[in-house]
DNA sequence: GTGGTCTAGACCACC
DNA sequence: GTGGTCTAGACCACG
């Protein structure tokens, strides 16, 4: 379920809060869902509980999870109040990225092609 | 003409790589035109100068520029395969946000209007 | 009215124990009133009897509170150094805030304006 | 220089944390000046280097420091638009305690006395 | 059982 | 030299 490159360069902690943000935006993990325990984890994909830690704090920290202690980590449902601030980040990067991409010759249909696998991926047919 | 940050996460010769490597793509900096010297770019910009040959270096082994002894550097023609490997870069990369922005409510409509002000922005003078 | 965060860095029975102090020395819960017992408590606020029984403990040993083996739990009257208590520690807090307003630009007036807002707010029916 | 309480129920780094921002508000840190590198200060106060690490970290985050990788971590100037964004919330914050206290029977006065106090500690006349 | 903190010691990239 | 990451193993508080 994670597949994690030990010898990247980005740090597997890094690594690890990417999949997971996959696993959430993607729905494959639900809002308030479980997730698995750090000792637990950390022994699936052989790895340190700590290294596990600091991923579940980041992904914290970002809105993505949330922690009762004694219990567990939960997906988080989406919070408006995150979401507008969030979104405004969102927009000034999707301008940089867009205006760098067509500045180098991609096509408005190369942009509205991703925007339909996301539908895809997003919408009513979850792949999962 | 380079802005860099040494906060930043990024080391700097990765930085200076992306900046050269932006400014080439892009045509800033002509075919065969004469990259400034190790020294005198460090002075400029009072960075180390074993931090920019490493920059230099590392340009040459991926074919953006080319090293004359004696003379010094120069930027190498474009291949489309530069291009394309920077353009697969940004898909992915637009894949990653497009995807979180539209998990947390963004619209289609959204997007088209910020290709839509990115086309009207590149529309006058692209350099091209 | 008792809410909790679960989800919060400080323990519940904490919370509960900062809560009904609060009650307490704002006089909502009146001397020699009974409190609700362990377990009705427990139920309402569906959380375990063990940490509703906690705080009660830690109340009657810091004296807001006594127990009558049998009967249950009741109120103790109000001692002076209780307020005392509470007042240092919020003097503490108010000095921390405010050096950190201060030193970020906060003007004198910005802090006397937040005290007017106060004064008006408590100042039709003040409970005491 | 800093005096830790290893039994206290405060994790350790973040007492470092309030220490280091008391440093910082009350400017015996000045803006840009290098802290102690992460191994000399665990040295000094004889605690090991990742605490240390984390507490820096935090403050990164917080914005009270910044770091340059391969040399050091410096005391963060006050960024502009850092300011706003916190002195809102803590003028929520201020709000919060002010009308507890004063609830509670503090006096106008002794809130003016905590503000001169501030002005004190930050004004011409530095303590140090 | 859960997460949170801490230590000791190691290796890496960067400058 | 600096910070950044990771491991192994320990102890604690919480529910």
């Amino acid at each position: 379920m994670f597949e994690l490159d030990l010898r990247s360069r980005l740090p597997i902690y890094e690594q690890l809060i990417e999949k997971m943000k996959e696993l959430i935006i993607g729905e494959v993990l639900k809002p308030n869902e479980q997730l698995p325990s750090v000792r637990t984890l950390a022994q699936q994909i052989t790895i340190n509980p700590n290294t596990i830690q600091k991923a579940y704090r980041e992904l914290e920290r970002q809105g993505y999870i949330y922690t009762v202690k004694g219990k567990g980590n939960f997906v988080a449902p989406i919070l408006e109040s995150m979401q507008q601030e969030k979104l405004e980040k969102l927009k000034e990067e999707l301008l940089k990225i867009v205006s760098e991409a067509m500045y180098l010759g991609m096509k408005k249909e190369d942009i509205l092609q991703i925007i339909s696998s996301v539908e895809n991926m997003l919408g009513g047919g979850n792949l999962k």
